[in-house]
DNA sequence: TTGCATGCAAATTTTTTGCAGCCAG
DNA sequence: CTGGCTGCAAAAAATTTGCATGCAA
């Protein structure tokens, strides 16, 4: 709990009970999870639905989450990782595996390398979408 | 005129005017475009705006187009490209620029080799987000 | 002719916002 | 205390849908 605050506190954020159980649910839970995922798992109604909203933007803002496009139909939300990952995507029944190993930094290179108007690359996107083993049969 | 009408035709689509104008659209910017900024183009107003969303839907499931996230209000959609390419992002003022070499059959390869639980990946996103030149003075 | 495609407008879904009250620091 | 945070409910924004009509094949 004291680890949760003090994280939240070092990014000038408030410790408020909201927030850290936010930030529990998306620890215990290690994979992206949409907004109403979050909120049905907020089983005890801690927190209202535009508050996760906010929160999430805050959290997004603060680098402590990041947003996810799974090509779905909602927004999808992770813990940041200190260790860059990215996820396969089952089509058919939604699984998602974490993937390690896009090799930010020579990618970024690469394409700084040849781009005549860019000067930063600082975020990337990367999700790859395929079938699963028990959906490809 | 008539390429258009084949290509439609060849995917077991009818080639309605609505969709040679669309494909015309997506053909000639040749960047991702938002729904507003495809009926902005349509100075002729050929397209209902629910025709658009329809017919996107449908080219992006023939492998026509495909939908992009650039972390913006809108999708984005642009032509399916033979020669696979992604994007750099500016955070700031939003421009674009085409990114080639993400070596996706490396990719592929290496994410399946290192998954337990996925037999194909057919498809990936994957877009830089960063600062161009004229927005990092 | 026939079924896919479209227009229109309403509905749905997802996300954002205004404002009054609350609480962490 | 006080400014940031939250709840509530309404609004906005984005996308989807029903149904009657239209048109490509």
């Amino acid at each position: 709990m004291l680890d949760l605050s003090n994280l939240l506190r070092q990014k000038g954020l408030k410790a408020t009970a909201e927030r850290k159980a936010l930030l529990g649910i998306l620890q215990q839970t290690r994979r992206p999870l949409s907004i109403p995922a979050i909120l049905a798992q907020d089983r005890q109604g801690i927190m209202n639905q535009a508050t996760v909203y906010r929160s999430l933007d805050v959290f997004v803002q603060a680098g402590i989450a990041r947003r996810i496009d799974l090509k779905a139909d909602f927004a999808y939300y992770e813990l940041a990782d200190p260790q860059d990952h990215h996820h396969l995507v089952c089509r058919s029944c939604g699984r998602v595996e974490d993937f390690h190993g896009c090799d930010f930094p020579r990618l970024a290179r690469h394409a700084l390398a040849r781009s005549k108007n860019f000067r930063t690359i600082e975020d990337h996107s990367l999700e790859l979408f395929g079938l699963c083993k028990a959906c490809s049969n």
